[in-house]
RNA sequence: CGGAGUGUGGCUCAGUCUGGUAGAGCACCGCGUUCGGGACGCGGGGGUCGCAGGUUCAAAUCCUGCCACUCCGACCA
């Protein structure tokens, strides 16, 4: 992409509106646009990054036996009242009539529509287990929606939701989540951790939250130091085997948000093993057993012919959330530093002397075997002074900037930086094609 | 929802107390000089000061109502 023909509005300075540091950056680097209270507009860098994160769930999703459908936002209120949940959800649930005064509202999660499609074809535990998920627009009416994408009114949920036949054979399914969700993290380049979180009506132990490590995080975390270092069990793990030993490896150390904390047992730790973070929560997975499928009849038959609610679990990543927390876990003053998974061009072609014959030249060979090697590479060929391209790449994050001007250009070289590290080579051009490309 | 605060060109803000021709920096347009970490000079365009009423010869400024947004608290992907 040729920045003087792409839509990358950045600003030097940032909005009064925003307080903490991924809504400033996301502001100033022209990733959305706010339009009312939680409400953004996503501009084409911020969209770029949402459909990554989005792409990555969705691999770790399928790998792990998940399939992807999509429902609606709209939803049906009797739905609702079939759950009980109409009445019982509160002023959070946006509430809308069609033109025949039916009453509509716009999705804050999906349970009953999930359910109701389960229920229609699903008859068998022979069918059993299912996990159907979606990443789809939702809509909370917080009360106070603020920090920018981090707490929105309207934000982009994974949501996930496990059928199974008993509560064992739910726990299986609760467990494939927890290792995919671990894996998204770690692909996303976060330190992530599961925290025990409250379980609800149902009780038991599953359910977790998932907080990622940011020095500026909402909440304070307590945990087990090797739980953080273990790090997450990566792409081989055999789906359909026992999960149970990988889980317990993970879960039988201790972690706690500060609500959750037990102050005796994290003394009762090791020094050196105790950790306290800052942690921002980007995913929550729980198992409600029969809490919709009893209610809305979601039955199967099972092997001694009588029929059975199935146990349903539900698992939701905040995708538009995952953004901003990215931000809050990698960045610097000079702007957001994204992980190369996620970077909205993999690398960037700097021409400081844009119609000068020579730096035009090995701008376009540059950008041409970049775009050949697909990096996506954006080429920053505006008629502007090397200070402005030089702070606005920064900004924006782009992992890999080749920079080629006139001086460099002189004695045969260009500069390749990495924006993680600050680190400069200068060498020639085919050299610096070849590091980026690899 | 309780408390606090803010609305003035795209952005950051001054001007409001004490009513009297709407300002600055950045951004934008033109010309020139520049050009390796957000240049400089000259010229220029753009705002019915959140909205609606009221007071007044005169309202960004005073009064009333409304709206929007932000922050702190209780709740949450």
């Amino acid at each position: 992409m040729r920045l003087s023909r792409y839509f990358m509005p950045t600003l030097r300075e940032a909005p009064a509106d925003a307080q903490i540091v991924s809504h400033q950056l996301m502001l100033r680097a022209g990733l959305i646009r706010q339009e009312a209270a939680g409400i953004y507009a996503w501009l084409p860098l911020g969209l770029k990054v949402l459909k990554k994160i989005e792409q990555v769930v969705r691999e770790e999703m399928n790998r792990a036996g998940a399939v992807e459908i999509l429902m609606p936002t709209l939803q049906l209120a009797d739905l609702w009242r079939e759950s009980g949940r109409y009445d019982a959800y509160g002023d959070e649930m946006l509430r809308i009539k069609d033109r025949h005064d039916r009453d509509l509202l716009y999705g804050p999660t999906a349970e009953e529509v999930v359910t109701d499609i389960f229920r229609s074809y699903i008859k068998s535990y022979k069918d059993l287990p299912k996990n159907l998920y979606n990443i789809q627009w939702k809509f909370r009416d917080e009360r106070r929606p603020r920090f920018g994408v981090m707490r929105g009114r309207e934000f982009l949920m994974k949501d996930a939701y496990s059928f199974d036949v008993d509560e064992a054979a739910a726990r299986k399914s609760y467990n494939r989540m927890f290792l995919a969700y671990l894996n998204v993290y770690a692909r996303l380049g976060l330190k992530a951790i599961p925290v025990k979180a409250d379980p609800g009506p149902i009780g038991g132990d599953m359910s977790h939250e998932f907080m990622i490590l940011a020095d500026t995080g909402e909440s304070e975390v307590f945990a087990h130091r090797d739980l953080v270092e273990m790090g997450a069990p990566g792409p081989d793990v055999d789906w359909e085997g026992d999960l149970e030993p990988e889980v317990a490896r993970r879960t039988s150390l201790y972690s706690a948000s500060d609500e959750m904390h037990d102050a005796a047992r994290f003394d009762a730790m090791p020094e050196d093993k105790r950790m306290t973070a800052r942690g921002i929560e980007v995913g929550h997975i729980f198992y409600f057993g029969e809490k919709y499928s009893k209610p809305m009849k979601a039955h199967v038959t099972g092997p001694d012919g009588k029929d059975v609610p199935v146990h349903m679990g539900s698992y939701g990543v905040g995708v538009s959330r995952l953004v901003a927390a990215i931000i809050e876990a990698s960045h610097d003053e000079a702007g957001i530093v994204w992980p190369q998974v996620v970077a909205p061009f993999g690398a960037a072609v700097l021409n400081l002397r844009a119609g000068d014959a020579g730096c035009d030249a090995a701008c376009e060979q540059a950008y041409k075997a970049l775009a050949d090697a697909g990096l996506d590479p954006l080429y920053d060929d505006r008629d502007e002074r090397p200070g402005a391209k030089f702070a606005a790449i920064d900004l924006v994050g782009i992992p890999q900037q080749l920079i080629i001007g006139p001086k460099g250009l002189a004695d045969g070289v260009v500069e390749l930086k990495t924006r993680a590290t600050g680190e400069r080579q200068t060498l020639p051009l085919d050299a610096a094609l070849k590091a980026v490309i690899g």
